[in-house]
DNA sequence: AAAAAAGGTAATAAATAAATACAAATAATT
DNA sequence: AATTATTTGTATTTATTTATTACCTTTTTT
């Protein structure tokens, strides 16, 4: 398939997927199947193929697919060799855990600075790096070249402080906030809402025959 | 809609979102329209009626929705009113961050037992809760009828976690590890990977046009 | 040479979402 | 009191997205 088409966003949900099962894999494995690959990401062989056939033609017929050449595609199409900087904004429990958490580091992802308003918060250290206040971001964004806004902010603050990363040119933002951001064009937001996380699996607890989706 | 009908799943991933938009009104507003909840809920007003005609006949025509009914039926639908509880294992930064987490109480979920097998976390107290070896869990799970289990391991241990879980008769299981739990039939287990959330950004950051679903 | 394994992809099916339409109920207006 | 405007509930249709099936091609194995 051409490289360039745009993929489905359910496929592109599926690569970080992919990622993960790879990593799972022995290191002495240096290929694997459409059909191991689909058993371990729970999904369907066939999808698993049409997914993979939109980073171009990876496999061989008869063989399978090189988990190194596999890998390094799927790195590439999800732009983690790009090396993007992040900031965290709400250096609460969560944003502090955010701060220490391995796994964004481990995929690329470098966290440059962290920010509250809390002036009992501003210039304490957390994983290694100083609490900034918020009149910092503008000066911490050009510097770096920030490209992803992390906000673990109470709920009230959380608009606001999406305002000001978009404002210092911030095109990413993951919101842990439980409230839904307004939209800004060329502005990508991801929202993770724990409570609604656990309201769903809460319908289903009442529900035990009905499967969940997702 | 009959009221025993079932909900589709893209249906109640919208439920908690339609709460979390009631919340944000006045106090006193007391009612609402199809078409003021779509466009707080960044959805078509025909898909609000229609979703919230599984709950019942809600509204009233001519006038909107009770706001009170309205979120009475939500939190009926969702089980926010069972107080269900939930037990925490990992009590490593996110684990930590979890328990103190408020809006797990504020939707109606009890944390009512914190675990982890480290020994210098063991009996420490984290949130008003003392931490327990693993080897409590049984006990726990029994004396508070524990529903629903929120792991917050390290990726290795998770199935292990999830196992012992499921053992203790927990039917709902939300995951912070960055693994794909087994699948068990009568278990509902939901996954949120923060490192997967931000990759999902990053494919679009290189990519301004294109827009991310979901 | 034949059979088995495995990827790529076209075609189909299923699920989801959106749009349209309209009857019924209520409220506001004349 | 009658009319008009508003808004829900729901059927129907349409469009879009997603998932599955089927089949052809290539490679490896026997």
């Amino acid at each position: 398939m051409k490289e360039n088409k745009k993929i489905p966003p359910a496929t592109v949900k599926r690569l970080p997927l992919y990622l993960q099962c790879l990593d799972q894999l022995n290191d002495d494995d240096i290929g694997i199947s459409s059909s191991k690959l689909a058993e371990l990401a729970k999904v369907n062989d066939a999808q698993v193929r049409r997914d993979l056939s939109y980073l171009g033609t990876l496999g061989t017929r008869g063989v399978g697919y090189d988990i190194t050449t596999l890998r390094n595609q799927l790195q590439l199409e999800l732009g983690l060799v790009e090396g993007w900087s992040a900031v965290i904004v709400g250096i609460g429990n969560l944003g502090s855990a955010l701060a220490h958490y391995g796994g964004f580091r481990e995929k690329g992802f470098g966290i440059v600075g962290l920010f509250d308003e809390d002036p009992k918060k501003i210039n304490s250290q957390v994983a290694g790096l100083v609490v900034k206040p918020l009149s910092d971001l503008d000066k911490y964004c050009e510097k770096f070249n920030v490209a992803i806004g992390i906000i673990a902010t109470p709920g009230q603050y959380a608009q606001g402080v999406a305002d000001q990363l978009i404002n210092c040119g911030v095109r990413s933002i993951l919101n842990f906030a439980p409230v839904l951001l307004k939209n800004t064009p060329d502005v990508q937001i991801r929202s993770v809402d724990l409570s609604q996380e656990l309201q769903i699996l809460s319908y289903y607890l009442d529900r035990p025959v009905l499967k969940a989706v997702d």
